[in-house]
DNA sequence: CCGTAAGTTGACTATCGGTCCACTTTACGG
DNA sequence: CCGTAAAGTGGACCGATAGTCAACTTACGG
């Protein structure tokens, strides 16, 4: 899929996402700078555009990594995560999942659902979804057409995953209302999904 | 509450808001400058700024205008907006509505959600909720909580209103799914407030 | 070893939000 | 009317920051 990176190249590829991981600990990833995660990783700032494009790139990246254990834990891990599970015990669990997740990342999902297009050109396109938000709506949605093929799927799935862009939400959960937000959640499916 | 303005203040300040709506109807809020829309304007930059603070201050006050009518209806309208009519029914009413003036504001509101704090001192409060979104947030906890007193009003009003934070929503909007938007969240507004 | 492709770097550019202050316009009391 | 002070105006300027680039360094297969 992906050359394997220089030894060099790897390495600085790690620091970099580990520096980010650790700004990000300490403040709202809008008021990072490239620069000052360049600093930390002890590279240059070329480096880190070489390496991953762009701000939004780095982002993006570093929210694969931290989605890889739940997506691991869906497609092959036991259940109710996993296969085997009744879909609504499957989605109850994902989206408790999912909260814990954001949860531990702050505005991370946040400031990836926010970028805009490119240069100056009439760039006009919705611009494309992020692979980790794209493959928890698959899921949710698959879950849900399952047990209430009747409902509209895709859309319910955006509105669940919508909570974890909103800023006040995310706000409430650095307060550690995650349980509320999940009994919430939970409230919801159950009002759909009975049983 | 607020001393009237200077005759060319006021010719002003409803060019830069006329002129803002103008840009917006063409791009994201994000990739519009303030010059651009000073010179839109046929003001000096300095002048917006006056005006209205900030650039976020812009986009508030835009928003204001824009919830005005909604506000009205809720409070002195006639049901099912208003009073009078029962939880349900307003809650439905009312969700329709936001949906719908979300719809013709694009990511108006998605960009105010998003706002960093100040300067580079450790102020790390979670920012001052926008006013048109406590109201809004206020509103539906109320009627949620009418109905059902049992649930989590308050946080059930957040998942409601993410709905309208979110990126791959607006864009459904944007595609004229405002009607696919308006079923879903009928269907779990009834999941929740049978009857 | 060596050639070279990959990687590194920080100075540089472009852009943009926001500030500042000298200048202009308006409102209004006399 | 007119003088004046308060309000408003505008654009040069500033600091921050995402992203570019061309010269330099390094890993590594043969």
């Amino acid at each position: 899929m992906s050359e394997p990176l220089r030894a060099d190249a790897a390495r600085n590829r790690a620091a970099i996402l580990r520096a980010t991981e650790e700004l990000l600990t300490s403040s709202h990833p809008r008021q990072i700078s490239m620069e000052q995660v360049a600093a930390a990783a002890n590279v240059g700032k070329g480096t880190v555009f070489h390496r991953f494009g762009s701000r939004d790139g780095l982002l993006h990246e570093l929210m694969r990594e931290r989605a890889r254990d739940l997506e691991i834990a869906i497609t092959t891990g036991p259940p109710p995560l996993g296969e085997g599970a009744p879909p609504r015990a499957r989605l109850l669990a994902f989206l408790t999942a999912v909260v814990e997740v954001v949860a531990r990342n702050k505005g991370l999902l946040a400031a990836l659902g926010t970028g805009a297009p490119g240069a100056g050109a009439p760039k006009q396109e919705p611009r494309e979804e992020h692979p980790v938000y794209r493959s928890w709506h698959g899921h949710i949605s698959r879950l849900v057409h399952e047990r209430r093929p009747d409902l509209d799927a895709d859309m319910l799935a955006h509105v669940f995953l919508a909570t974890v862009h909103s800023e006040p939400i995310l706000n409430a959960l650095e307060r550690g209302d995650g349980d509320r937000l999940d009994r919430t959640l939970r409230d919801l499916v159950t009002g759909l999904m009975p049983e």
